[in-house]
DNA sequence: TCTGGGGTCCTAGGACCC
DNA sequence: TCTGGGGTCCTAGGACCC
């Protein structure tokens, strides 16, 4: 059996534990550089607010009814993840932490120890994380994930069930497969649900009729016959290794949005290398260096131009690193690859792959094995001060905002971001 | 000049997820 | 004027090898 924990709106949940007077109001979060509502509290759905809506489409209506509008904030919201993550992981043998706001619970052998039945437990989980954290969750139990996904939609969406729902049964399993549309299917994104839908295929209890070949010739091969017998109940996919909580990843990137269109190289670059540094400290952090660095440049995705709007460009390393300045350098003459002068960039990102435990790097003839014991005390220290004073305190020059600018020209707006109250000293909520 | 099968590795692109 | 960021996995096709 596997458990599936979902906190309600997490972003919206994050802000109201510290700010109190959101609780009941219509509340949003935008995205980076206040560009489109990426959470949105009960209250604020209800106006017909859509995820992914661009902001400044719905100002209106937001100022209309007094919607409470907020900057992200990621320091905030990693921060309160950990705290429910770590408490699932005390009570739980085996936790998979999915998304920031999402973790999968492998329950299998559990059963004989809770009484009446799983959904003691999940009811357990669900207040004790709120009582914990302040975050409301949904918990969906059943035999495979994909069904524990579509039992934790059913939670979230049908009051009766009070947050949990557990498909124990046959029974009980067919009765979810038909309260569910195939485009809420977990698998099931715009290009497939349309495809279905023109064969008539509308429900998950359909979808869950059809043959192996058809989901192997028309849901992308191997994923979706996986996702079909998933639906029949059939486990197709295990609880995936998280050290310490959070996955390794295979891959990482670093990108953003700019502030404003820009076309002069210098601006760009500083972007650049302000991503290749920060993405070489998630590198460090989960203990890899890399094999593969991709530089990409993108254009406005809007308006009159025609794709294609954005390039890339492969650097393949002579030796795996994780050293912030090599990474820098070599970002640089990606980029240079790219560059076309007089064009109006929008974006840029880095992307590291070919991912490997960093201290295996091979040797080469005339280096000594890895980094020197030199630079790597250096980015010991300066990775430690910038967990301990907050990002960005220690940086590559190349990175930094020229004296007197109060925002490097990539930078964008984040006009109404709530402080940082658990990760900053200087911004915790003072109780008076 | 004609003729073949079977691998691997890499890249680009597409689909999906939160 | 203003439209997010960070991932995963799979397939197809080309280059190259024996």
């Amino acid at each position: 059996m596997f458990g599936l924990v979902d906190c309600n709106n997490f972003y919206v949940s994050c802000e109201r534990v510290f700010q109190p007077r959101l609780e009941g109001k219509p509340v949003v979060v935008l995205s980076n550089n206040d560009g489109c509502l990426i959470s949105r509290s009960a209250e604020a759905k209800a106006l017909g607010l859509q995820m992914g809506d661009p902001y400044f489409q719905v100002k209106p209506l937001l100022q209309q009814h007094g919607v409470n509008v907020l900057s992200s904030n990621y320091a905030l919201y990693g921060d309160m993840s950990r705290r429910v993550m770590w408490y699932l992981s005390q009570v739980v043998p085996a936790v998979e932490v999915y998304s920031i706001d999402e973790a999968f619970l492998d329950l299998s052998g559990l059963e004989r120890y809770v009484t009446p039945s799983l959904a003691e437990l999940a009811r357990t989980l669900r207040a004790n994380v709120k009582a914990r954290t302040g975050i409301p969750v949904c918990v969906g139990v059943a035999p495979t994930k994909t069904l524990a996904k579509l039992a934790n939609r059913l939670a979230k969406k049908r009051p009766e069930l009070q947050g949990v729902c557990y498909l124990d049964s046959a029974a009980r399993r067919q009765w979810a497969l038909e309260q569910v549309a195939v485009e809420d299917v977990w698998g099931i994104g715009r290009q497939y649900a349309q495809k279905l839908m023109s064969r008539g295929i509308l429900t998950a209890a359909q979808l869950a009729g059809c043959s192996d070949g058809f989901a192997r010739q028309h849901l992308g091969g191997v994923v979706g016959q996986r996702l079909v017998r998933e639906l029949r109940g059939e486990p197709c996919q295990g609880l995936l290794p998280s050290e310490d909580g959070s996955l390794a990843r295979r891959s990482l990137c670093c990108s953003r949005t700019f502030g404003q269109p820009l076309s002069a190289f210098p601006d760009v670059l500083g972007a650049v290398s302000a991503f290749a540094s920060r993405a070489a400290e998630k590198l460090r952090r989960q203990g890899d260096a890399a094999h593969l660095l991709t530089v990409f440049l993108s254009k406005s995705r809007f308006g009159l131009e025609l794709p294609p709007y954005s390039a890339s460009t492969v650097l393949t390393l002579p030796v795996a690193t994780c050293d912030t300045v090599e990474l820098v350098r070599y970002a640089k003459t990606a980029l240079k690859r790219l560059w076309q002068p007089g064009q109006r960039y929008t974006k840029a990102g880095i992307v590291l792959d070919g991912l490997e435990p960093a201290g295996q790097t091979q040797l080469t003839l005339f280096e000594a094995p890895g980094m020197s014991a030199q630079r790597q005390r250096l980015l010991t220290e300066l990775d430690a001060l910038n967990r301990r004073f907050g990002k960005g305190t220690v940086q590559l020059a190349a990175t930094t905002r020229l004296p007197g600018q109060v925002r490097a020209p990539w930078e964008g707006q984040a006009q109404w971001r709530s402080p940082q109250y658990t990760t900053r000293l200087e911004e915790l909520l003072l109780v008076r």
